[in-house]
DNA sequence: AGTGAAACGACCGTAGA
DNA sequence: TCTACGGTCGTTTCACT
Protein backbone atom coordinates (compact mmCIF):
# COMPACT_ATOMS: atom_id res chain seq x y z
CA UNK A 1 0.00 0.00 0.00
CA UNK A 2 2.55 2.37 0.69
CA UNK A 3 5.52 2.76 -1.75
CA UNK A 4 8.14 1.46 -0.78
CA UNK A 5 10.99 3.46 0.49
CA UNK A 6 13.73 4.78 -1.72
CA UNK A 7 17.10 3.08 -1.29
CA UNK A 8 19.06 6.41 -0.97
CA UNK A 9 22.59 5.89 -2.09
CA UNK A 10 24.96 7.82 -0.24
CA UNK A 11 26.56 8.80 -3.59
CA UNK A 12 24.23 10.74 -6.54
CA UNK A 13 23.87 8.66 -9.34
CA UNK A 14 25.11 10.80 -12.62
CA UNK A 15 23.28 10.89 -15.60
CA UNK A 16 24.87 11.13 -18.92
CA UNK A 17 22.94 14.08 -21.67
CA UNK A 18 21.45 10.55 -23.40
CA UNK A 19 20.25 9.03 -19.94
CA UNK A 20 18.49 12.34 -19.31
CA UNK A 21 16.98 12.72 -22.72
CA UNK A 22 15.38 8.91 -22.51
CA UNK A 23 13.87 10.36 -19.12
CA UNK A 24 12.70 13.10 -20.45
CA UNK A 25 10.59 10.90 -23.20
CA UNK A 26 9.07 8.99 -20.85
CA UNK A 27 8.13 11.52 -18.87
CA UNK A 28 6.15 12.76 -21.57
CA UNK A 29 4.76 8.66 -22.17
CA UNK A 30 6.05 5.95 -20.17
CA UNK A 31 4.99 3.88 -23.08
CA UNK A 32 6.64 5.20 -26.30
CA UNK A 33 8.47 2.54 -27.98
CA UNK A 34 12.55 2.14 -27.25
CA UNK A 35 12.77 2.30 -30.83
CA UNK A 36 11.44 5.76 -31.10
CA UNK A 37 13.27 6.75 -28.09
CA UNK A 38 16.40 5.84 -30.19
CA UNK A 39 15.26 7.66 -32.74
CA UNK A 40 14.80 10.61 -30.84
CA UNK A 41 17.92 10.41 -28.43
CA UNK A 42 20.34 8.83 -31.48
CA UNK A 43 21.05 5.35 -30.23
CA UNK A 44 19.77 1.79 -31.04
CA UNK A 45 16.65 0.28 -29.68
CA UNK A 46 19.11 -2.27 -27.92
CA UNK A 47 20.77 0.65 -25.81
CA UNK A 48 18.01 2.42 -25.15
CA UNK A 49 16.50 -1.02 -23.71
CA UNK A 50 19.49 -1.73 -21.88
CA UNK A 51 19.53 2.07 -20.22
CA UNK A 52 15.81 1.45 -19.16
CA UNK A 53 16.24 -1.33 -17.37
CA UNK A 54 19.69 -0.08 -15.45
CA UNK A 55 17.54 3.08 -14.60
CA UNK A 56 14.81 1.34 -13.48
CA UNK A 57 16.51 -1.81 -11.70
CA UNK A 58 18.70 0.94 -9.68
CA UNK A 59 15.60 2.81 -8.28
CA UNK A 60 16.55 5.91 -10.28
CA UNK A 61 13.35 6.32 -12.33
CA UNK A 62 9.98 3.95 -12.56
CA UNK A 63 7.41 4.00 -14.88
CA UNK A 64 4.11 4.00 -13.27
CA UNK A 65 0.78 5.07 -13.89
CA UNK A 66 -0.86 7.81 -12.15
CA UNK A 67 -3.98 8.94 -11.40
CA UNK A 68 -5.80 11.96 -10.86
CA UNK A 69 -8.05 11.78 -7.48
CA UNK A 70 -10.04 15.14 -8.45
CA UNK A 71 -11.51 13.19 -11.51
CA UNK A 72 -12.54 10.18 -9.23
CA UNK A 73 -14.51 11.71 -6.89
CA UNK A 74 -11.66 13.09 -4.40
CA UNK A 75 -12.33 16.34 -4.24
CA UNK A 76 -10.93 17.58 -0.82
CA UNK A 77 -7.04 17.83 -0.77
CA UNK A 78 -5.10 19.02 2.17
CA UNK A 79 -1.95 19.41 3.62
CA UNK A 80 -1.33 18.92 7.80
CA UNK A 81 1.01 20.08 9.86
CA UNK A 82 1.16 18.13 13.41
CA UNK A 83 3.32 19.35 15.98
CA UNK A 84 3.99 16.60 18.51
CA UNK A 85 6.35 15.04 21.14
CA UNK A 86 8.04 11.87 21.68
CA UNK A 87 9.41 9.57 19.32
CA UNK A 88 8.41 11.15 15.51
CA UNK A 89 9.57 8.23 13.53
CA UNK A 90 6.96 6.08 15.37
CA UNK A 91 4.26 8.47 14.95
CA UNK A 92 5.17 8.88 11.44
CA UNK A 93 4.67 5.02 10.78
CA UNK A 94 1.46 4.95 12.23
CA UNK A 95 0.73 7.49 9.81
CA UNK A 96 1.60 6.08 6.98
CA UNK A 97 -0.59 3.37 7.51
CA UNK A 98 -3.76 5.35 7.15
CA UNK A 99 -4.34 5.49 3.45
CA UNK A 100 -6.58 8.70 3.18
CA UNK A 101 -2.92 9.93 3.53
CA UNK A 102 -0.77 9.73 0.45
CA UNK A 103 2.33 11.94 1.64
CA UNK A 104 4.31 12.11 5.02
CA UNK A 105 7.23 13.34 6.16
CA UNK A 106 9.38 14.40 9.42
CA UNK A 107 10.41 17.83 9.17
CA UNK A 108 11.98 20.56 10.94
CA UNK A 109 10.43 23.79 12.02
CA UNK A 110 7.56 24.39 13.55
CA UNK A 111 5.66 21.62 12.55
CA UNK A 112 7.15 17.96 13.54
CA UNK A 113 5.09 16.29 10.38
CA UNK A 114 3.43 17.07 7.85
CA UNK A 115 0.96 15.11 6.03
CA UNK A 116 -1.00 15.31 2.53
CA UNK A 117 -4.58 13.70 3.09
CA UNK A 118 -7.00 13.22 -0.42
CA UNK A 119 -10.66 12.81 0.66
CA UNK A 120 -13.81 12.48 -1.39
CA UNK A 121 -15.49 15.33 1.09
CA UNK A 122 -15.24 17.28 4.30
CA UNK A 123 -17.32 14.28 6.74
CA UNK A 124 -14.33 12.16 5.50
CA UNK A 125 -11.58 15.24 6.02
CA UNK A 126 -13.20 16.01 9.84
CA UNK A 127 -13.53 12.07 10.84
CA UNK A 128 -9.54 11.61 9.74
CA UNK A 129 -8.33 14.52 12.04
CA UNK A 130 -10.85 13.99 14.99
CA UNK A 131 -10.71 10.36 15.05
CA UNK A 132 -7.49 8.72 13.60
CA UNK A 133 -5.05 11.66 13.57
CA UNK A 134 -5.43 13.65 16.91
CA UNK A 135 -5.53 11.03 18.92
CA UNK A 136 -2.68 9.12 17.83
CA UNK A 137 -0.05 9.19 20.95
CA UNK A 138 2.23 12.07 20.56
CA UNK A 139 0.24 14.03 18.67
CA UNK A 140 -0.03 17.15 20.30
CA UNK A 141 -1.75 19.48 17.95
CA UNK A 142 -2.73 20.03 13.97
CA UNK A 143 -2.92 22.54 11.59
CA UNK A 144 -4.76 22.30 8.22
CA UNK A 145 -4.38 23.37 4.89
CA UNK A 146 -7.61 23.32 3.14
CA UNK A 147 -6.57 22.67 -1.07
CA UNK A 148 -8.02 25.77 -3.06
CA UNK A 149 -6.38 25.22 -6.05
CA UNK A 150 -3.68 23.07 -7.09
CA UNK A 151 -1.23 25.56 -9.30
CA UNK A 152 1.65 23.16 -10.09
CA UNK A 153 2.54 19.43 -9.82
CA UNK A 154 5.33 17.85 -10.79
CA UNK A 155 6.42 14.25 -10.96
CA UNK A 156 9.67 14.86 -12.43
CA UNK A 157 12.24 15.56 -10.08
CA UNK A 158 15.76 16.02 -10.73
CA UNK A 159 15.76 16.45 -14.24
CA UNK A 160 14.87 20.07 -14.59
CA UNK B 1 7.72 22.47 -17.65
CA UNK B 2 4.95 22.81 -15.56
CA UNK B 3 2.59 19.78 -15.82
CA UNK B 4 -0.50 20.80 -17.43
CA UNK B 5 -3.43 21.51 -15.14
CA UNK B 6 -5.94 18.66 -14.84
CA UNK B 7 -9.07 19.20 -16.27
CA UNK B 8 -11.74 18.39 -13.30
CA UNK B 9 -14.74 17.94 -14.62
CA UNK B 10 -17.67 18.56 -12.15
CA UNK B 11 -18.94 14.64 -12.39
CA UNK B 12 -16.49 12.02 -11.33
CA UNK B 13 -15.84 9.34 -13.53
CA UNK B 14 -17.28 5.84 -11.82
CA UNK B 15 -14.70 3.31 -12.77
CA UNK B 16 -15.76 -0.55 -12.21
CA UNK B 17 -13.77 -2.81 -11.21
CA UNK B 18 -12.27 -4.23 -14.15
CA UNK B 19 -10.47 -0.27 -14.89
CA UNK B 20 -9.42 -0.41 -11.59
CA UNK B 21 -7.72 -3.56 -11.48
CA UNK B 22 -6.12 -2.82 -14.87
CA UNK B 23 -4.96 0.42 -12.94
CA UNK B 24 -3.78 -1.53 -10.40
CA UNK B 25 -1.73 -3.64 -12.82
CA UNK B 26 -0.40 -0.53 -14.38
CA UNK B 27 0.58 1.55 -11.26
CA UNK B 28 3.31 -1.14 -10.15
CA UNK B 29 4.74 -1.70 -14.20
CA UNK B 30 3.02 1.00 -16.73
CA UNK B 31 5.02 -0.48 -19.63
CA UNK B 32 3.53 -4.70 -18.80
CA UNK B 33 1.72 -5.39 -21.97
CA UNK B 34 -1.86 -5.55 -22.67
CA UNK B 35 -2.05 -9.14 -23.57
CA UNK B 36 -0.65 -9.79 -19.91
CA UNK B 37 -2.56 -7.49 -18.24
CA UNK B 38 -6.16 -9.07 -20.03
CA UNK B 39 -4.96 -12.36 -18.49
CA UNK B 40 -4.93 -11.00 -15.30
CA UNK B 41 -8.26 -8.98 -15.41
CA UNK B 42 -10.01 -11.03 -17.31
CA UNK B 43 -10.48 -9.46 -20.95
CA UNK B 44 -9.11 -9.55 -24.39
CA UNK B 45 -5.63 -7.53 -24.91
CA UNK B 46 -7.88 -4.79 -27.43
CA UNK B 47 -10.48 -4.45 -24.83
CA UNK B 48 -7.84 -3.54 -22.52
CA UNK B 49 -5.94 -1.52 -25.20
CA UNK B 50 -9.43 0.08 -25.78
CA UNK B 51 -10.10 0.70 -21.62
CA UNK B 52 -6.38 2.20 -21.11
CA UNK B 53 -6.57 4.85 -24.25
CA UNK B 54 -9.40 6.15 -22.71
CA UNK B 55 -8.84 6.33 -19.36
CA UNK B 56 -5.54 7.97 -20.36
CA UNK B 57 -7.38 10.33 -23.32
CA UNK B 58 -9.67 11.40 -20.60
CA UNK B 59 -7.05 12.24 -17.96
CA UNK B 60 -7.89 10.06 -15.56
CA UNK B 61 -4.64 8.59 -15.54
CA UNK B 62 -1.09 9.07 -16.81
CA UNK B 63 1.43 6.62 -17.16
CA UNK B 64 4.87 8.54 -16.89
CA UNK B 65 8.55 7.68 -15.73
CA UNK B 66 9.23 9.31 -12.22
CA UNK B 67 12.35 9.91 -10.84
CA UNK B 68 13.69 9.95 -7.51
CA UNK B 69 15.21 13.32 -6.17
CA UNK B 70 17.35 11.72 -3.30
CA UNK B 71 19.27 9.23 -5.77
CA UNK B 72 20.16 12.30 -8.22
CA UNK B 73 21.69 14.27 -5.55
CA UNK B 74 18.38 16.56 -5.09
CA UNK B 75 19.30 15.47 -1.25
CA UNK B 76 17.28 18.79 -0.07
CA UNK B 77 13.70 18.95 -0.10
CA UNK B 78 11.98 21.62 2.01
CA UNK B 79 7.72 22.63 2.35
CA UNK B 80 7.64 26.54 2.31
CA UNK B 81 4.57 28.20 3.92
CA UNK B 82 3.66 31.24 2.55
CA UNK B 83 1.66 34.20 3.61
CA UNK B 84 0.99 36.42 0.93
CA UNK B 85 -1.52 39.73 0.18
CA UNK B 86 -3.23 40.90 -3.13
CA UNK B 87 -4.34 37.91 -5.71
CA UNK B 88 -2.76 35.23 -4.43
CA UNK B 89 -3.77 33.35 -7.74
CA UNK B 90 -0.82 35.33 -10.02
CA UNK B 91 1.59 34.49 -6.97
CA UNK B 92 0.85 30.88 -7.49
CA UNK B 93 1.59 31.53 -11.33
CA UNK B 94 5.05 33.24 -10.77
CA UNK B 95 5.62 30.14 -8.34
CA UNK B 96 5.08 27.50 -10.69
CA UNK B 97 7.48 29.16 -13.07
CA UNK B 98 10.59 28.60 -10.74
CA UNK B 99 12.03 24.80 -11.53
CA UNK B 100 13.26 24.28 -8.42
CA UNK B 101 9.41 24.07 -7.14
CA UNK B 102 7.75 20.98 -7.64
CA UNK B 103 4.49 21.16 -6.21
CA UNK B 104 2.43 24.75 -5.68
CA UNK B 105 -0.91 24.98 -4.38
CA UNK B 106 -3.18 28.03 -2.93
CA UNK B 107 -4.50 27.27 0.78
CA UNK B 108 -6.64 27.92 3.16
CA UNK B 109 -5.52 28.30 6.48
CA UNK B 110 -2.53 30.36 8.13
CA UNK B 111 -0.67 29.84 4.60
CA UNK B 112 -2.19 31.49 1.67
CA UNK B 113 0.12 29.52 -0.52
CA UNK B 114 2.41 26.34 0.21
CA UNK B 115 5.20 25.17 -2.36
CA UNK B 116 7.47 22.25 -1.67
CA UNK B 117 11.53 22.52 -2.68
CA UNK B 118 13.60 19.90 -4.53
CA UNK B 119 17.30 21.56 -4.20
CA UNK B 120 21.09 20.34 -4.45
CA UNK B 121 22.20 21.72 -1.02
CA UNK B 122 21.45 24.63 1.55
CA UNK B 123 22.82 27.32 -0.61
CA UNK B 124 20.65 26.92 -3.06
CA UNK B 125 17.48 26.65 -0.76
CA UNK B 126 18.64 29.92 0.92
CA UNK B 127 19.17 31.51 -2.44
CA UNK B 128 15.86 30.10 -3.40
CA UNK B 129 14.03 31.47 -0.70
CA UNK B 130 15.63 35.22 -0.34
CA UNK B 131 16.43 36.44 -3.76
CA UNK B 132 13.40 34.74 -5.97
CA UNK B 133 10.12 33.82 -2.94
CA UNK B 134 10.25 36.45 -0.51
CA UNK B 135 10.86 39.21 -2.99
CA UNK B 136 7.71 38.26 -5.56
CA UNK B 137 5.27 41.07 -5.33
CA UNK B 138 2.68 40.10 -2.24
CA UNK B 139 4.65 38.01 -0.28
CA UNK B 140 3.89 38.69 3.12
CA UNK B 141 6.08 36.51 5.00
CA UNK B 142 7.16 32.78 4.36
CA UNK B 143 8.13 29.55 6.67
CA UNK B 144 10.52 26.94 5.76
CA UNK B 145 10.22 23.19 6.97
CA UNK B 146 12.92 21.46 5.53
CA UNK B 147 12.08 17.59 5.32
CA UNK B 148 14.12 14.95 7.92
CA UNK B 149 12.79 11.88 5.96
CA UNK B 150 10.23 11.17 3.38
CA UNK B 151 7.78 8.62 5.11
CA UNK B 152 5.37 7.87 2.27
CA UNK B 153 4.81 9.09 -1.23
CA UNK B 154 2.03 7.76 -3.18
CA UNK B 155 1.23 8.87 -6.66
CA UNK B 156 -1.70 6.30 -7.12
CA UNK B 157 -4.47 8.73 -5.62
CA UNK B 158 -8.05 7.26 -5.74
CA UNK B 159 -7.88 3.70 -6.03
CA UNK B 160 -7.06 3.10 -2.27
C1' DA C 1 28.32 -0.21 -23.83
C1' DG C 2 27.18 -0.42 -28.36
C1' DT C 3 25.34 -2.52 -33.11
C1' DG C 4 22.76 -5.59 -36.31
C1' DA C 5 19.79 -9.41 -37.64
C1' DA C 6 16.38 -12.99 -37.11
C1' DA C 7 12.63 -15.14 -34.28
C1' DC C 8 9.17 -14.03 -31.46
C1' DG C 9 5.57 -11.48 -29.33
C1' DA C 10 2.93 -7.20 -28.83
C1' DC C 11 0.18 -3.76 -30.88
C1' DC C 12 -3.15 -1.76 -34.08
C1' DG C 13 -7.03 -1.52 -37.29
C1' DT C 14 -11.00 -3.53 -38.80
C1' DA C 15 -15.01 -6.59 -38.88
C1' DG C 16 -18.60 -8.64 -36.52
C1' DA C 17 -21.54 -9.86 -32.35
C1' DT D 1 -18.05 -2.46 -25.44
C1' DC D 2 -16.49 -6.86 -26.28
C1' DT D 3 -13.94 -10.79 -29.20
C1' DA D 4 -11.39 -12.41 -33.29
C1' DC D 5 -7.88 -12.08 -36.59
C1' DG D 6 -4.12 -10.57 -39.82
C1' DG D 7 -0.63 -7.17 -40.93
C1' DT D 8 2.81 -4.36 -39.02
C1' DC D 9 5.95 -2.96 -35.82
C1' DG D 10 8.42 -3.51 -31.38
C1' DT D 11 11.04 -6.49 -28.43
C1' DT D 12 14.18 -10.12 -27.32
C1' DT D 13 18.17 -12.84 -27.87
C1' DC D 14 22.61 -13.57 -29.57
C1' DA D 15 26.87 -13.10 -31.98
C1' DC D 16 30.08 -9.52 -32.76
C1' DT D 17 32.70 -5.06 -31.91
Amino acid sequence: MTNAPRSASSRPVHLDDVSKAIIEQLQVDGRRSYADIGKAVGLSEAAVRQRVQRLTESGVMQIVAVTDPMQLGFTRQAMIGIRAGGDTRELAERLAEIPELDYVVLTAGSFDLMAEVVCENDEELINLLNSRIRNLPGVHSTETFVYLKLQKQFYNWGTR
